[in-house]
RNA sequence: GGGCAGGUGGCAGAGCGGCAAUUGCACCUGACUGUAGAUCAGGUGGCCCUUGCGGCCUACGGAGGUUCGAGUCCUUCCCUGCCCA
């Protein structure tokens, strides 16, 4: 379900009569890092056409966290104002990856399997998107049934030091670090969706600005307007460091269950609240300085900016009820040490043998549970102290426990389990 | 085609014949508290039990070999980087 706040925006977006150029550059300057170039922008917005806004992504993950969520607010914005959304799912170019160095090259996707994601990716999308005007297409669409001959033409329209300029490029040749040939086509192939989509305006976060200015010159080569590059920050992940990304681990997904995505908030660093306030959350801009400055005079304790800031989130995808509920969860959990409300429950079935009563070894009911993956592990995490059976803990690592249902076991703080016999 | 340097646990990176492998990151657990943050401490291949500074199995790119013993030495294959052509 999209937030309910986006709705009015929408109908009052489609009747209103469009916004002046200057005006909606001032609206799209807003949460973006950098325009190549403004000039270029208001140009194209003066010729009163919709513009074309492309946005790439990556298809391995159709899991949507709150870090993308800013350029397709960005592109939600555009939609608002008039404008046709573009979104260019990677999939041919996924068989590349983009050379951030560790990717490995992936299949492609069969036709099938294209299919079955663009449905996740519509769901998803539409979270943020006007889902009805937005279009979807997968690059294997153009990028797929070029020749061999093509491709050496496209290749023509640029260098190999032009393409080696690119930050990647350069720490991995000084480093000593593996290039091959096929990624040095991947800005090429992005490059080309621009060209293939005559695109007016692409979207990216900052990582992304030497793949689309190169579709900026590759359009010029192609005697097409170029493009202009639209970049939002790149938010920071859950560890306060790398940026946020579903491969490094430290994402929170958009579609993540209200506690979890609570929780994910409340691990944040300090540090990067004021960032995550104002690009995840939908707090006013006088709101947002408050809390800057209550932060930095330290008249606002971090813990409940923190928590403040775990709510705006989850509000901002699953409504302020939910928030209120995850919040609840979260005290009942890490403040009280109690058992959460809704503990997930594993079936157990009852030895014929032993009639009424189970008994297991300790170590060998937290693998059956999945709360370890082997028995080793199980030993260390009670020999450590973190397993306890119905609030007691376990001391003994051969212990036997006796098995009753409804028994909740415990790992570390935040893994539970609910024993249901049968 | 020739020469040189490399390939080690999720990643980085030690190791120079006794190694389940120093260290950092990541991860897990505990203490503490301001939260799954910070800090500090411990742990982190698997299996087994008579829970012992225990036993066994599997692991340092692949396959062979030398040796009581190989991540460490030899042969060969694969892969990567650099230099020359």
């Amino acid at each position: 379900m999209a937030p309910t706040r986006k709705e009015p925006a929408r109908k009052v977006a489609a009747a209103a009569p469009p916004l002046s150029a200057e005006a909606q550059l001032e609206a799209l300057r807003r949460g973006t890092v950098e325009i190549i170039s403004e000039e270029d922008l208001r140009a194209k917005l003066r010729a009163g056409r919709p513009l074309r806004v492309k946005l790439g992504l990556d298809p391995s993950a159709p899991d949507l966290h709150i870090g993308i969520a800013i350029v397709l607010r960005k592109l939600r914005q555009f939609q608002d104002l008039g404008h046709e959304a573009i979104i260019v799912i990677g999939d041919f170019t996924a068989m590349i990856g983009d050379p951030t160095g560790k990717k490995q090259v992936r299949p492609m996707l069969t036709p099938e399997e294209v299919e079955a994601n663009a449905a996740t990716y519509r769901d998803q999308y539409g979270r943020i998107l006007d889902a009805q005007r937005t279009r979807l297409t997968f690059n294997s669409q153009w990028l797929s049934p070029i020749r061999f001959s093509e491709l050496i033409r496209i290749a023509s329209k640029t260098t190999v030091a032009r393409i080696l300029e690119r930050d990647d490029f350069q720490t991995r040749l000084r480093g000593g670090i593996a290039v091959h040939l096929h990624e040095i086509l991947y800005p090429l192939c992005q490059a080309y969706d621009s060209v293939a989509l005559q695109a007016d305006v692409e979207l990216g976060g900052t990582d992304q600005k030497f793949n689309n200015l190169m579709g900026r010159d590759l359009q010029r080569e192609f005697g097409q307007s170029p493009q202009v590059v639209v970049l939002t920050p790149l938010l920071p992940g859950v560890d306060g460091v790398e940026k946020m990304s579903k491969s490094l681990g430290n994402a929170i997904g958009i579609t993540e269950a209200p506690a979890e995505m609570y929780g994910k908030v409340m691990s944040v660093p300090d540090a990067v609240m004021p960032a995550y306030f104002e690009f995840a959350t939908d707090i006013s801009a006088a709101d947002l300085a408050r809390l800057k400055r209550g932060l930095e005079d330290r008249s606002l304790h971090p813990r409940d900016l923190k928590r403040r800031l775990a709510r705006e989130i989850v509000t901002v995808w699953h409504g302020l009820s939910a928030a209120a509920q995850a919040e609840k969860a979260f005290d009942r959990v890490f403040v009280a040490r109690d058992v959460p409300e809704e503990v997930p429950e594993v079936l157990m079935h009852l030895d014929v043998q032993a009639r009424d009563v189970l008994r297991r070894k300790a170590t060998r009911l937290l693998v059956d549970l999945g709360l370890a993956t082997s028995q080793s592990e199980a030993r260390r995490l009670i020999a450590q102290g973190g397993v306890a059976v119905d609030g007691e803990r376990i001391a003994d690592v051969s212990a036997d426990i006796e098995v009753r249902d409804g028994m909740v076991v415990r790992v570390g703080k935040r893994r539970f389990a609910r024993i249901r016999v049968h």
